[in-house]
DNA sequence: CACTAGATTTTCT
DNA sequence: GAAAATCTAGTGG
């Protein structure tokens, strides 16, 4: 392997969302299947997402089925279905009892493309995995791995990844929400072109 | 390039 | 019953 295949500890995300968002930047995700083929791309764009004080958060009114995993382990996958056809995959932080998670909204892909291109039926690298639920179709991640641990070496996991040393960290309101736009807790790495296009309201 | 509408179904009110 | 942490195709400039 190219890559480090150790997975980030958990000590990594029981931290403050906003700083966990911005250190996951330029980490490589690894996504493994069972015959042995893998998947990966560096973290270009994320978003955090806390729990009583953040009205666009899925924890703002409290525990339900759904959100659960957000309330549990941090380095746990939290993967929701939403517009009826797409999932969007979030990491768990903040200590056990904490609802809060980062959302990984796009990935530079690194290794793995043609599986990539095989998953999502599309031809430009460019269009493969910039967006939240572009990246989890590239990875074929459903709710099948809602609350996965990815503190192992397992089928999905955060690893330290070298390409990217030195870049700025550029920030925004978060995409596709009516409330909470005052925070601005969308995180992107300046000028890469595998960030999303999604214009900010 | 900019903008709009439509897809599709889970989840919560 | 309405909204949803989205994406794509289609229209018009």
């Amino acid at each position: 392997m190219s890559f480090d295949m150790k997975p980030l500890s958990r000590s990594f995300y029981v931290r403050y969302t906003i700083d966990v968002a911005k250190d996951l930047l330029g980490k490589l995700l690894v996504r493994r299947f069972s015959d042995g083929s893998y998947v990966a791309g560096v973290i270009v764009e994320v978003e955090a997402y806390r729990g009583e004080d953040d009205p666009a958060s899925h924890a703002y009114r409290g525990l339900t089925s759904r959100n659960k995993v957000m309330f549990g382990k941090p380095g746990v996958a939290y993967v929701y279905f939403t517009y009826g056809m797409y999932h969007c995959l979030n990491i768990v932080t903040e200590p056990e009892g904490v609802p809060a998670a980062v959302l990984i909204r796009a990935v530079e892909p690194v290794f793995g493309i043609d599986i990539m291109m095989k998953f999502r039926g599309a031809k430009d690298v460019r269009n493969l995995t910039n967006g939240p639920g572009k990246l989890t179709m590239a990875f074929n991640i459903t709710r099948e791995l809602n609350g996965v641990d990815m503190t192992k070496n397992d089928v999905l996991f955060v690893t330290n990844y070298d390409k990217y040393r030195d870049f700025e960290i550029e920030s925004s309101p978060r995409i596709g929400i009516k409330v909470g736009l005052d925070k601005p807790w969308r995180f992107y790495i300046k000028g890469n072109p595998y960030v999303s296009k999604t214009r900010i309201k």
